[in-house]
DNA sequence: CCTACCGATCGGTAGG
DNA sequence: CCTACCGATCGGTAGG
């Protein structure tokens, strides 16, 4: 069906140099990309659908970012690091593996259900990086993994967790955390406090320590 | 840098029509694209890449497929309703609760590690499938996370788990066996087995089952 | 911040 | 099963 309205009412494309409209920020677009690449995932996003989403045309994106790419490392690695720093602080601030555990859990579940494009983005796009950045999101990666693993053995072999394997509770507890994001919406009736919380017992029960 | 080789042996490209070479099939075709499908995304993947997997060029692929989207709908679909249907004959062979969470929790976590570039493509890929593929993916999905909770809703109702959110309980040990096929690799020290044993002991201990 | 444009690649078709 | 080819779209550059 042809769309007559077309040659009546063209699209009127605003040339925002002259309208009276603020100008677009790096922030802008790196939230545009982050709600983009969360949705539909880093290849299913063009850099056209990013500059709509902001108003601009796909060339004036460079004003603000200097690749795709760099788009999607910034938000893998800004993530990353804040993650492993939640999860260094938790372990600092207690003094045995129950309370670590505990804690733990709860700021990866939290920052999961607070942030959960950019924790959507970490999980389904870092593998998409390239040379440096994804050496740099593996290692971090590794790291998270191997001390919250390391906290779990520990706890094992000091008798305050009962598990026949640190890999396998690790494996269960992080994972169950990450799928926060996936499901999570602010509108319901669960606070991410509450979700936190949850998952943090959760993660006890799963290592035997029951309240 | 100049590769000069290639002007010396230039790549033959082999016609598959006269060399004795036996015909690819349309399993073929499925397996290569599960693979790329898993390792790379659905858009991260072309059908150039499954074309030379197999070793064919690209248009020929048209033998065995519709389009690269059927090809998508298809392992969704497939998976899907393998996965749930392994659920239903779960909880239909045991009459309580405890018996059906833990078969129910092993056969999915079996699974993600049996098939796991099949589970992978359903759960990072089936967003991109459009039209009725799609809704039939959600149904299928949205009815087995339905029964799933129940058959955890009913546990709690009745007395034999505990825990103050079926919703909550339910994400966390779906999603924990879900992750099982982002990690598990057949040549590790743990068989399928182990890890789906494991993971159904860890499901009950999430509902406060303690043997 | 825009328009105009680049080479590369995409899924897919025609024809043999 | 191939080669030749299609229009569309991609990320990105030039120039103002």
């Amino acid at each position: 069906m042809k769309d007559v309205s077309a040659n009546l009412r063209p699209t009127r494309r605003i040339d925002r140099r002259s309208a009276g409209v603020a100008p677009v920020t790096g922030a802008d677009v790196y939230e545009a990309a982050l709600t983009a690449f969360a949705d539909r995932g880093y290849f299913g996003t063009s850099l056209k659908d990013i500059a709509n989403a902001v108003g601009l045309q796909a060339p004036s994106l460079y004003n603000h970012i200097s690749s795709k790419a760099d788009l999607l490392s910034e938000i893998v690695l800004d993530t990353l690091s804040t993650v492993f720093a939640d999860f260094e602080a938790a372990v600092a601030a207690h003094d045995n593996p129950v309370d670590q555990l505990r804690e733990a859990t709860y700021v990866y579940a939290l920052h999961h259900a607070t942030h959960r494009r950019e924790t959507m983005v970490v999980n389904q796009d870092a593998r998409h990086l390239e040379g440096k950045s994804l050496e740099q999101a593996q290692d971090m990666r590794r790291t998270h993994e191997r001390d919250f693993r390391r906290l779990i053995a520990d706890g094992i072999k000091d008798g305050y967790f009962q598990h026949p394997s640190p890999k396998l509770a690790s494996f269960a507890i992080r994972e169950m955390c990450v799928s926060v994001a996936r499901w999570f919406h602010d509108q319901g009736d669960l606070k991410p406090e509450d979700v936190a919380r949850t998952y943090a017992s959760q993660a006890l029960r799963v290592v035997g320590v029951t309240p």
